[in-house]
DNA sequence: ATTAACTCGAACACCGATGTACGACAACGG
DNA sequence: CCGTTGTCGTACATCGGTGTTCGAGTTAAT
């Protein structure tokens, strides 16, 4: 029964989303006004199309959660675990770049429960390639795989970071990454 | 000419910048109103010793930065550089437990020369005990050095909000730290 | 004991951001 | 071409945080 929207009007939907999406991987405390001049909208515009702040936020983090998804589904985890790593690694610098702290604003904006959520989904992407390779001696198992999740996190987190302030070029950001995290996971005495 | 302040007043701007250090460690976009709470002071009476949210927070910061640097600067750095790279990092990671999120106001509030400066001067510990154990082989040399620090510090921050998280115990954290950096900083070939 | 310094709560003005209401105007779709 | 849908600017109410003022009450210090 609910009639369809008219042309413009998907549009402008379109490009605040992705407006929003930018805005917020720049500045997780980003204003609704801001959004809606870098969408090329008015405010009350913005309105008509999302009840609040926070249900718009929650749209972006939910679509910007599904491409994340797809794009580290896509990815190839067989054969050796160093190489299914550097994949992932390397797709999810991508996705890292693109959504920057997305991921912060999400954390403010939606439900702890939910968000919570979202976040073990995403890291079950990980959780099976890291625990084979620490069954077959490829990554060191003498540290909680917890926490070398976290870790992984952080160095992409702060790659992002110094690309940002400029202290190295993006290009070489994914071969640095990728060294780095190889380096930390090689078992101890084993090279 | 300016006479000195009361005991009691003295000992409220004690407890002040006690309770601001406390809170922005751990949200740095903390209300006054709330350090005058946890400090068991009148909002008023914190804006009587203090001109703004800002310089208060530029104070508390200052005094961090001030103690921080007395305890890296009491930290040993002779002798094995690895070793001497696992004492700066117990003390760089009670003093991350200790202040948590305070860069982060710190970002905010200060002009951000200035807080650059800082934070350069805090790298200056790092910076030549990484480049002895660089060209003395013990650390890899084939990345950015500045890369490299970058790490160290997203290590230490990582492992905070690991603790805050109960993802790793409080306890285990200064060794995995070490442990995780020691290994991604060890050269290629060489264990 | 007297004074100057200090504390405190309540009330106020101010600011920026969110969200709403209205009315004139534009453009999509049949 | 006409009606529905959508857009836009302005204006307004609201909310939370900052910073100030006032006046009455406490407390340190000599």
């Amino acid at each position: 029964m609910t009639t369809a929207k008219r042309a413009d009007a998907r549009k402008n939907i379109e490009s605040i989303m992705d407006a929003a999406t930018a805005c917020l991987a720049r500045d997780p405390d980003v204003s609704v006004a801001e959004i809606a001049k870098a969408a090329g909208v008015g405010r009350v515009t913005l309105y008509g199309h999302f009840e609040s702040r926070s249900t718009l936020v929650t749209q972006v983090v939910e679509r910007a959660i599904q491409q994340t998804d797809e794009a580290l589904a896509a990815v190839d985890l067989d054969g050796d675990p160093r190489t299914a790593l550097s994949n992932l690694l390397e797709a999810s610098w991508r996705l890292t770049q693109q959504y920057g702290a997305l991921i912060v604003a999400a954390e403010q904006s939606m439900p702890h429960e939910q968000f919570q959520a979202v976040h073990l989904g995403l890291m079950d992407r990980w959780k099976p390639l890291m625990e084979r390779g620490r069954r077959d001696g490829s990554f060191r198992d003498d540290q909680p795989l917890q926490w070398q999740l976290t870790l992984l996190q952080s160095v992409l987190h702060a790659a992002s970071g110094a690309v940002y302030r400029g202290e190295i070029k993006a290009t070489d950001a994914a071969a640095l990454i990728d060294d780095t995290v190889q380096s930390a996971l090689t078992p101890p005495g084993k090279d």
